[in-house]
DNA sequence: GCAAAAAGTTGACTCGTTGCACTTAGTGAG
DNA sequence: CTCACTAAGTGCAACGAGTCAACTTTTTGC
């Protein structure tokens, strides 16, 4: 999204190629053989740097497959503060979750591919949901922001995280949308009706 | 709770014995020390085995806690299917879950402070989920034989899961109890909406 | 009593991850 | 331009979790 292509010296220019050859060669190599097939060492080896420079620039195995976060936060953030006016806050939630790409598969074989190494290896299905739990406090924060509660109001954080949660849903590899709008549904039935018994009407 | 000192040989008798004083070394250890402090040699020692031998009892260090588990499903299931005619559903759900140890600590100092130990160490917060999660296709399926739906349907699936996910919320470290029933409020109106909108009442 | 299976041991090994001491090479100030 | 400073990278050794294969005990069923 943002080319941050300005001033870049030398060093970080050098820096950001090591770390480029290194999320390179272990997607490759993962994409190869798999995982757990794959060794720190490997990966190392094939960007040709030693593998406590690998850990200079990923903290861990898995993080060396998502590189590219950031924003997300953000983005979510602003799914619930500036939607269409009159728009319910859910529906809203809903629908930006909806259109990440991790519902997008079908329109880019890339993504697939990656959706599928991801969803076969337990220990990276663990990561990635405990990188998409760690919005739970900003999104509550919102979502009292939104309603005017506290910001610590235990209804708002309880609706934050469970409609992150919405997302781990373990579907008998069917149908991950149909998963995903049945939470959404019983999420927004509760909420409206909380929120009515309350007398406002967002 | 079911005392099952059958028809135990001499040779399931030994085994129990080290898998115990496996069990025991761990608790006091960890306790001792603290979870990241304590090796699985240490343990092993402490019991006077091999690692080996360690690990054809337990498949991981984790697993040496929580040792105890065994019918929480039995109860889980037992809690929606057994409950006294009239209570709603998620009603019964909430009492359950809430009568569990994990929300008894008041009660029992030796509880209290093994749900520090585990608070205090994400790697077992983590697996502690893990196993708790681990229910979810049985409660959605006891759901929906409860409410003759069939046994895939993905709003039984999702109250599942969420019922379930409501015991993680991130809690500031304030009130979890306050946490849990703000997840079950929205969960119950959520539910009973649609439930009311498909014309049954239970 | 004996053979098969289960429990345990030993020791070496893999793999993720960290620490330490060291080199290399841009960088910025004078 | 050079020199000290600093960040990046290296090499190596180590630690802890977990696995493997080969070998020695029991215990048990017959």
């Amino acid at each position: 999204m943002t080319e941050t292509t300005e001033p870049l010296g030398r060093r970080e220019r050098k820096k950001a190629a090591t770390r480029q050859a290194l999320a390179d060669a272990a997607l490759e190599l993962f994409l190869e053989r798999g995982f757990d097939a794959v060794s720190i060492r490997d990966i190392a080896e094939a960007a040709d740097v030693s593998t406590t420079t690998l850990f200079k620039h990923f903290p861990s195995k898995e993080a060396l497959l998502f590189d590219m976060d950031a924003d997300v936060e953000q983005a979510l953030v602003a799914a619930v503060r500036d939607r269409a006016p009159g728009t319910p806050l859910l529906a809203a939630l809903r629908t930006h979750m909806l259109q990440a790409r991790a519902f997008k598969s079908e329109y880019d074989e890339q993504i697939a591919t990656f959706q599928r190494l991801v969803a076969s290896t337990p220990a990276l299905v663990e990561y990635h949901r405990r990188m998409w739990m760690r919005h739970e406090r900003a999104l509550a924060e919102a979502i009292a922001a939104d309603t005017g509660a506290p910001a610590d109001d235990p209804a708002c954080a309880a609706l934050a995280h469970l409609a992150l949660e919405a997302r781990s849903l373990t579907t008998p590899a069917t149908d991950r949308l149909a998963a995903v709008n049945a939470a959404f549904d019983l999420l927004e039935r509760g909420w409206e009706a909380a929120r009515g018994a309350k007398g406002r009407t967002s």
